[in-house]
RNA sequence: GCGCCCUUAGCUCAGUUGGAUAGAGCAUCGGUUUUCUAAACCGAGGGUCGUAGGUUCGAAUCCUUCAGGGCGCGCCA
């Protein structure tokens, strides 16, 4: 239930119904009517914008034609005990007592179930998908856990969730990884001293790689390369799927399905989707033009299939194959989001790094092509996480091997805090993470700050000795809420929307905006306490107005729900 | 040269898809604890929403121009 929907239809029935008596000859742009909350300062609990946007249309003053409206609605709704005009026009509207018993009450029978919006879809989501070459770093983190918290909203709303994870074990950066491992081997067993070049991977953990290799395979001499690729490979990648599925089970993420790129060519798959291409002609042999603004000499004007991306909105088209032949990693990935497309999902999400948002273009280009444009995948790219470090910026870099890990993060931080800062910030910008500071567990972390209004909560059950399931009688003659629990209840109304916007435009971000600005009115309302006894929920022993505690048990279900959501912990006590 | 993202208070960011006097946190200054948890609360100051135009009753929000910052631009993965 979101009660600003209700309205705007309740509303807009009652405007067709006596569109001849307010005279309106254009009810074209209906749609356009909303309702949502009012500033806070007009103290009402709803604000409609028809007389507005009709009398626009119908060259009718705004201000004439909301008062009629007002007075149709104070007439057929019986909803509202007061409503009046406002600013240009709008509708301000006060809702009776029995209709905010009627909305408390039905919020306390769905219990956690408010604000879910039925809606039964089938996604997936591709997140995280880190090059098994090492394990994940912070920035993966970010994917991670905005990849995870999406998935978690569409799911709350009833929707069917893939989330998935493509292995790029295929490829030359494998058999440099092999080959790192092999040298490290080398020196652990023979001492042979391990030169770096930039196409090995020397961090440490490529050591312990080693050491569990050669634990595993005492009788192997590790000689010649060539001769242990196949085993180095295969190990390899399985201890650095470990460590990336242990920092993944760390940081509270699982995912459904891990699909190999290694697979993907055996089978075949990248064939038959290039096949299919073919078959449309998106796919056909041709010559590409070396990229502009850089002379490369190395570039080879040769024959080759190339995928005709920019029928379907990129800025080039794109080589499938390589010199000798071979697929380019964007044929695999092709070959890859054919199966997706196969697999009947009705949405696509992939969550990428900012290093790649060159490469959306051309892969929903790809999906398009693939489905005849019946799948629409959608790309969400999140932006760097820049690290700092004693005032200086911390660079990242797999390769140099002095990134900080996921796992240097885990240690010193908890999965809480690192989540909800993830979170705390819309996907499209980037994030300042400062080390230090999380290092120093500061108190300004706003997960505290919600958490602990949970506990407040929790604290006042406690001597209560309830749960939030108490059963709370509310009557409509003696109903009365005081300033703060007006305020809190307006926000707790708040809620269906603000899921149904943060799952429907994949922004995760509004949901810890949003429970930080209820735990304050919380904090705010309880302080009040400390000041004037009047506003002490409880007394001696027992609540004092069951309306009180009505809201409190509402502001505990939907803080539970929305750190449920993002996969944040909510101690009872603090 | 091209593509994507960003530009809102001293700093870090929200801003319900075109609405009302643009909001938080941090920082600064000043207050609040015989308590249902002070990890909290209250108050004050702080703004040309990067620039210049356009669209209309109405723009931080939509269109265009320009400037600044970030990421990327393979026939690497």
């Amino acid at each position: 239930m979101n009660i600003f929907e209700e309205y705007i239809k309740k509303i807009t029935d009652l405007i067709i119904k006596n569109q001849k008596s307010l005279n309106l000859d254009n009810l074209n742009d209906l749609k356009g009517i909303v309702v949502e909350n009012p500033p806070v300062e007009f103290n009402f609990d709803l604000s409609c914008n028809a007389g507005l946007l009709l009398g626009k249309i119908n060259r009718i003053n705004p201000i004439e034609l909301s008062n009629k409206i007002r007075d149709l609605i104070l007439k057929e709704l019986k909803d509202f005990e007061k409503v009046e005009i406002a600013g240009p026009g709008f509708l301000n509207l006060k809702l009776t007592s029995e209709s905010l018993i009627l909305n408390i009450n039905k919020i306390l029978k769905d219990k956690e179930y408010f604000g879910k919006k039925a809606t039964n879809n089938n996604y997936n989501i591709e997140f995280v998908s880190a090059n098994p070459t090492g394990p994940m770093h912070v920035g993966h983190c970010r994917g991670a856990i905005y990849g995870d918290v999406l998935a978690n909203l569409l799911k709350f709303n009833g929707n069917k969730v893939t989330k998935e994870y493509y292995i790029n074990d295929y490829g030359n950066q494998i058999k440099n990884f092999a080959k790192s491992v092999f040298l490290r081997i080398r020196e652990i067993k023979y001492n042979e001293k391990f030169i770096s070049n930039e196409d090995l991977y020397p961090g440490e953990y490529i050591k312990d790689i080693g050491k569990k290799i050669i634990e595993l395979n005492k009788n192997e001499k590790f000689d010649d390369f060539d001769q242990s690729l196949t085993l180095l490979k295969k190990q390899s990648l399985k201890h650095s799927m470990e460590l990336i599925k242990s920092d993944l089970k760390k940081l509270g993420i699982e995912h459904d399905i891990f699909f190999s790129e290694t697979d993907l060519v055996e089978k075949k798959l990248v064939d038959k989707a290039i096949n299919q291409l073919k078959k449309n002609n998106y796919v056909q042999e041709g010559f590409l033009e070396a990229p502009k603004g850089e002379s490369d000499k190395t570039w080879k004007k040769t024959k080759r299939l190339i995928f005709k991306s920019t029928l379907f909105g990129d800025d080039t088209d794109r080589a499938m194959q390589k010199n000798d032949g071979t697929w380019t990693y964007f044929a695999n990935d092709v070959g890859y989001h054919m199966d997706k497309v196969n697999r009947k999902y009705k949405y696509l999400i992939n969550v990428l790094g900012a290093d790649h948002t060159g490469y959306t273009k051309r892969i929903t280009a790809a999906v398009s092509a693939l489905s005849e444009n019946k799948v629409k995948l959608n790309c969400k790219v999140c932006q760097l996480v820049k690290l700092y470090k004693n005032g200086k910026p911390f660079k990242m870099s797999k390769r140099a091997g002095d990134f900080i890990s996921a796992q240097d993060l885990l240690n010193e931080v908890n999965k809480d805090s690192i989540r909800f800062m993830m979170l705390n910030r819309s996907n499209d910008v980037e994030i300042d993470f400062d080390f230090d500071k999380v290092l120093e567990k500061s108190k300004d972390n706003p997960v505290f700050y919600v958490q602990y209004a949970f506990a407040r909560i929790s604290s006042i059950f406690r001597t209560l000795k309830i749960d939030a399931n108490e059963k709370i009688n509310l009557d409509s003659n003696e109903f009365s809420l005081n300033e703060n629990e007006t305020k809190i209840l307006r926000k707790i109304f708040e809620w269906p929307k603000i899921v149904e916007t943060a799952s429907s435009k994949y922004e995760p971000h509004k949901i810890p905006f949003y429970l930080y600005e209820l735990a304050t009115l919380f904090h705010s309302y309880w302080s009040k306490g400390n000041k004037n006894e009047r506003f002490k929920f409880i007394d001696d022993g027992k609540i004092k107005k069951n309306e009180t505690l009505a809201i409190i048990i509402l502001v505990s279900i939907v803080i539970k729900r929305g750190m449920n959501i993002l996969g944040v912990s909510l101690p009872d006590k603090m």
